[in-house]
DNA sequence: GAGACTTTGTGATTGCTCTCACAAGGCTAG
DNA sequence: CTAGCCTTGTGAGAGCAATCACAAAGTCTC
């Protein structure tokens, strides 16, 4: 199992399971954890717990658990959280202006280096000690500060441009926060965030449900069998 | 294919199909669009648009694309958006104010109607013209202003008991920033959006790609064949 | 040190998603 | 009305991901 490639899926879970793993280690001193009690914290079973962990090594004693610090240290090696990653957030709306803000990042060890927007009325204005810098800027820092994420929180029309950006600049991992398409080069990672398409998901099944619900009732008044309408 | 269950993927990309067939709607004035355009805008290949766009029916016309008016209002229909589905937001710190008045909620059809905290500080303080009001006037707001999805931003220690005192009112959709897993009853829908989730796979990606450059430049010093790093 | 008990690690299986490739259907031109 | 062209709709197959179920390996008790 070493060795062999990491799936997507389980790449996506771990830092779930790095949370659950850190909430252990600062509670109770439980020195360690099974593959049960992890996937109660994380929320999912304890079968998939076992097999994601395994292709990162046998990390895990048989009959006792997994040693709770060994692992989180492998993890967080696994992870690359054991250097940091600078990020610029470009783009100082509502959405920007909270992300630099966020506490959540620097929690995780994430630290916002640079902000960048494009109008004047804003630049050289602060948010939280860090000045916002012009766009044309974006380069220039990334060298220089070693900048390796970008964050886009613009509005969807410029989120092409400033991809492009950040790629000539040389950034290779790209978190979009705008509601479009943004188009890179296969060497660079782009992951979004679109917090209107996770409503529409939700009110997807909350319409279908209710759809449901609403037949039934039909069907009853009607004194009918429902004709599989709840599959 | 038309009254086989949708599948979760598709549902997942029925928004991206949306905010594509917006785009093309409201631009130049073309009538029909293809699987193939509808691909390139929306990032995925023309065969899944199809296969994607089957489950809802056949409403393309072979030869010619799909009519984007039709297509705009059969992928509305389904996703449920052509009811509203007022929100409540939970929590303003940083980021719950930032939601509060975020545009694009507004601009896809979804309609704040309430905001939470249990600050006695910022309670009757507003956002956007709405009033704070304490977390416990929360069920009689869900049955008077017809809520039906909650968005947890709150602290990651409090994310379980919002979601209960949403579940007992009522609510059956829940969009969860809290970096924190929330169980609920089989009945209700939960999406969570963890920011420093996505930073954390991105530093993965990163990492990974480093090592192997790391490796390579080794492998090249040293004058001996990589040892099928690039793998 | 033997037997009962616990929990991991993983082959095997099932199910879901993506992609391919092409027949079917519809339009256009002459 | 026919031939050629275009684009959809979908069966078939490949590839991932989730789950099951159990042997292997460790601990604990007496």
């Amino acid at each position: 199992m070493r060795n062999r490639p990491i799936p997507e899926a389980t790449v996506a879970r771990l830092p779930i399971y790095l949370r659950a793993l850190l909430e252990v280690a600062e509670g109770r001193g439980e020195l360690t954890v099974s593959s049960e009690e992890l996937a109660n914290m994380a929320g999912v079973n304890a079968a998939k717990v076992r097999k994601d962990l395994s292709y990162l090594g046998s990390y895990g004693t048989r009959g006792v658990g997994y040693d709770v610090e060994y692992l989180l240290y492998q993890i967080t090696r696994e992870l690359g959280l054991t250097q940091d990653w600078p990020a610029a957030i470009i783009g100082v709306g509502n959405l920007g202006r909270a992300l630099a803000s966020y506490k959540g990042f620097s929690e995780r060890g994430f630290r916002i280096a640079a902000i960048f927007d494009v109008d004047e009325a804003v630049i050289g204005t602060e948010i939280g000690g860090l000045p916002i810098r012009h766009l044309d800027e974006l380069k220039e820092a990334v060298v220089d500060e070693g900048i390796s994420i970008g964050i886009i929180a613009t509005p969807p029309s410029a989120a092409q441009e400033v991809a492009e950006k950040l790629v000539d600049a040389g950034v290779k991992s790209i978190l979009n926060f705008a509601p479009a398409v943004v188009n890179v080069p296969p060497d660079v990672s782009v992951r979004k965030v679109d917090l209107s398409i996770e409503l529409q998901i939700l009110s997807f099944y909350q319409q279908r449900t209710q759809a449901i619900a609403t037949a039934r009732e039909a069907n009853r008044r009607l004194a009918v069998q429902p004709k599989g309408l709840e599959r």
